[in-house]
DNA sequence: GATGTTGCTGCAATACGTTGCAATAACGAC
DNA sequence: GTCGTTATTGCAACGTATTGCAGCAACATC
């Protein structure tokens, strides 16, 4: 990691240093607000403006990746999970991946129809599963 | 208007009839702060909470839709537009509609594949756009 | 027109994120 | 180890959205 954000002219600092290692026992999907909480009981001065800058870093580096979830909020998560989009269902509040397989045939059509390149990390749909509906 | 929400055992109220006002006059995606700026030049002492608690009386009466942006704030838009999904250029911030035909591949793929229904209006879909890639 | 119900409003507080700015501290060079 | 540069931090303020609660006012009824 260090050597990583030497190579760009960034700086390795302890703030930084707590949110990798929040970082690196974090599975799944997280949002901003918890791994903000995390960091605290690590280390309780740590500030939110801190945290949600170093994620912006730590995206550009492509160490994690952000999406939002049906409320909107941001949910992280950590590399290097295959890249894949979220299925949230409105009803239970459950939530899937999908896998960029499974996103193929999305992504090609908009690619192909319009040129438009998809992010699916930051894709989430949102319906009803098929146990709510 | 207010037959429709007296159906329901609702209420007319000034407030609300400065919202469909606004909304009357709002052609394709609107925030939630503009919405609220809007109701606010009309009647100053509008606040954002009953704004947002019509918005969703709205919502229910399926005369809004919502979404959220590439940022994860609101949009909501006026029906009749057909339903449709949204494309967001992360890089020019453009914006353009997914029509329903052109969503049925991907609505079709969720639906047969995993049971999901998929709500295509609250649907955001980030990427670059042609002329950015 | 007066009255009772109860849906609504406005306020205040809270949550999640972002941004400007001055002070700090990481880092490379000596 | 010391020093200078400048990326980062922490603070404070702001923007957007949500929620609890007490008082208000729409509406139906009389």
């Amino acid at each position: 990691m260090r050597e990583r954000l030497h190579a760009r002219g960034l700086r390795w600092t302890p703030q930084r240093r707590a949110l990798v290692t929040v970082l690196s026992r974090t599975h799944g999907h997280v949002t901003g607000a918890v791994l903000v909480e995390r960091c605290r009981e690590q280390d309780p001065s740590t500030t939110p403006s801190t945290v949600y800058r170093t994620l912006e870093v730590l995206e550009e580096l492509g160490i994690v990746r952000h999406g939002h979830g049906p409320d909107g909020r941001q949910q992280y998560h950590v590399l290097p999970d295959a890249e894949h989009g979220h299925l949230h269902c409105r009803a239970c509040g459950g939530a899937w991946e999908i896998s960029a397989d499974e996103a193929a045939s999305i992504v090609a059509a908009l690619e192909s129809g319009r040129g438009f390149a998809v992010d699916l990390s930051h894709v989430t749909i949102v319906g009803r599963c098929r146990d709510c509906r």
